[in-house]
DNA sequence: TTACAGGGTTAGAGCGCTCCAACCAATAGA
DNA sequence: TCTATTGGTTGGAGCGCTCTAACCCTGTAA
């Protein structure tokens, strides 16, 4: 259960610690009689260098930390799949750390992060206020996902809501539907563009826009129709604030004897996996999510080696997946 | 950007450092009055200690790495939800990587996992071979879930997949099924005990099963009922291998204007939050995820501490969670 | 009075590594 | 011949912390 030291290897291989050393990293002004002595040695032992020391000893990290608010969202799951693709190839590892939503398990989590003195930060989509990431910021270079910030110290990267919003009404309005209405995301995160660039895209149509308070869940999305059925108040198109609320909403109106997209079209938002389901097939705003975590790390990265003033700010635009779930409105066949 | 050290609060609370290291670490032969000079200069330096030389002097590690096979699957997330309850109840900390579900990004994952030195290891699903795993666990203890190992040093969490077969087949059978198809899993993980469960199940109620090959996707949960529609050789009753294929070939009987369930009925397996979806609501067999992350978690920090000889091997029970896309079959009716 | 105990505190070594300056040939230039 | 130069190698200091042993009190027992 011990394992071998830099020393042991030296010993074994009859050269000094540092030589082994410089082997381990690679070194090019290391004879190739010595090198492959030291990997014969280190290959026998078992030897594989420590992380935890040598990053002590060098000051420097090859780790980032990645906080991601909530790990049970697939969005992020692959974020953190951009995000480990570049880290990788330029040699960081990656400590995951979840946050579970709450800013006072983030709080934790961060500060545990910040623990291993990692060489940057990613946050997704974090809750916790912005004070916070600024103090963050003043320690380490920090990149927010899905979240934007005014600190001119950290980079961020985000999707153009107002842009994919307006996607999503063009595209009904192109079908003939005049009746949109928008299952608004509250409070939740990136709702404000999405419903912003909902309202200005309608007012660009002339058409009133017509917003119903509902939440980034399957059970709201459902409640929200129950809502409008009740009242008898139902467009001809739904644009929902994300996939899951839509699919509620889906249910719900199937559950009325309603038909989509025959008499009524629905649109999501993030293209996640349910979405692309061939059971479920819904019409979707995609968000380049693989591309979020490259650009992030790719920023955290330069500002990791130079140290750059300048904020970056990404504003990715987003595009339209049109799949079953939308369809000219009922009196147009 | 440079954090401050035990030194400097040590200077500046006017004690020496190992006071201070006391101090950090709760221990209870500190005088009150230096306790709070020492905390009050912490405060004000924004002092917080240093994770990794604290371990590399303690020669002993809070951390617990944790490999994930796939961080898009929610089934993960959700172990890792138990993982992440237990082991910071204890005081350790988190860090996750994930392999790719490919054996030679596992490898390199465990890798630099070790690199860490962390107290202990989880693996999720790996599909490593069985050596890797085994010199692992000479270096540490090391955790499989759903995954078993006949190694004498890892301890093992896995559900036991027979048990569920047999449940969701007792289920069809009382509604009054007896041509019941299974849906394959093929090489996937704990698809073998699934296989035999069903079979076991059928035969000792005189029944003929009937494999049909597929995947853990809704691609190849579609194409199987594609095949079994081709051949004319449809049954009342589908158990597939996991949720997703459950969902394409509920999408598949859809498309050929069969109904789910009153002309037939279909049982997943996982109770994914996709079979919780309204929309969805699929019957399936629930496997307690968070559960095996807690037992995880458990097994390894006791490993952690004593230094236990014999191997735990949790073999879980899992439950039927009955939803809409059961009933019996249409000639019943 | 001396001895002793024990709570509180500290110096110093050391964890496994990196990095710097020094060192040692061996070769090249003057 | 002597001095640079260069490629290869090494000892030692030090990263920020923990841990052991020693130390210094003050209070109490002998």
């Amino acid at each position: 259960m011990v394992r071998p030291t830099m020393e042991d290897v030296a010993l074994r291989a009859g050269v000094s610690r540092a030589l082994v050393s410089l082997v381990m990293r690679g070194s090019p002004k290391v004879s190739e009689q010595r090198r492959s002595a030291v990997l014969k040695a280190a290959e026998e032992l078992g030897y594989s260098p420590h992380a935890m020391a040598r990053s002590l000893a060098s000051r420097t990290s090859t780790v980032l930390g990645v906080m991601v608010s909530d790990l049970h969202n697939s969005f992020f799951a692959e974020v953190v799949d951009g995000i480990d693709e570049v880290a990788h190839q330029q040699g960081f590892e990656l400590i995951i750390n979840t946050g579970g939503r709450s800013p006072a398990r983030e709080r934790r989590a961060l500060e545990s992060l910040l623990s291993f003195r990692p060489a940057g930060l990613i946050l997704l989509s974090p809750v916790v206020p912005a004070t916070s990431i600024g103090k963050a910021a003043d320690q380490l270079p920090v990149v927010l996902v899905a979240r934007s910030s005014r600190i001119s110290t950290v980079d961020t990267v985000n999707d153009d809501g107002e842009v994919g919003a307006r996607l999503a009404v063009e595209h009904l309005v192109s079908l003939g539907h005049s009746r949109i209405a928008h299952l608004d995301g509250g409070e939740g995160s990136q709702a404000g563009p999405r419903r912003r660039g909902y309202v200005a895209a309608m007012e660009s149509h002339g058409l009133a826009p017509q917003v119903v308070t509902s939440e980034y869940t399957d059970v709201a999305g459902a409640r929200a129709i129950r809502r409008l059925l009740a009242e008898d108040d139902l467009p001809t198109a739904i644009f929902s604030c994300n996939d899951f609320n839509a699919v509620g909403a889906i249910s719900a109106l199937e559950d009325a004897g309603l038909r989509v997209p025959e008499d009524i079209s629905v649109v999501g938002y993030d293209n996640t996996s349910l979405a692309a389901l061939r059971h479920v097939s819904l019409t979707t705003v995609d968000q380049p999510r693989a591309e979020f975590g490259r650009l992030a790390a790719s920023a955290l990265l330069h500002r990791v080696r130079d140290d750059r003033a300048e904020p970056v700010r990404h504003l990715l635009t987003p595009s339209l997946v049109v799949r079953t779930t939308t369809a000219p409105p009922g009196g147009l066949r």
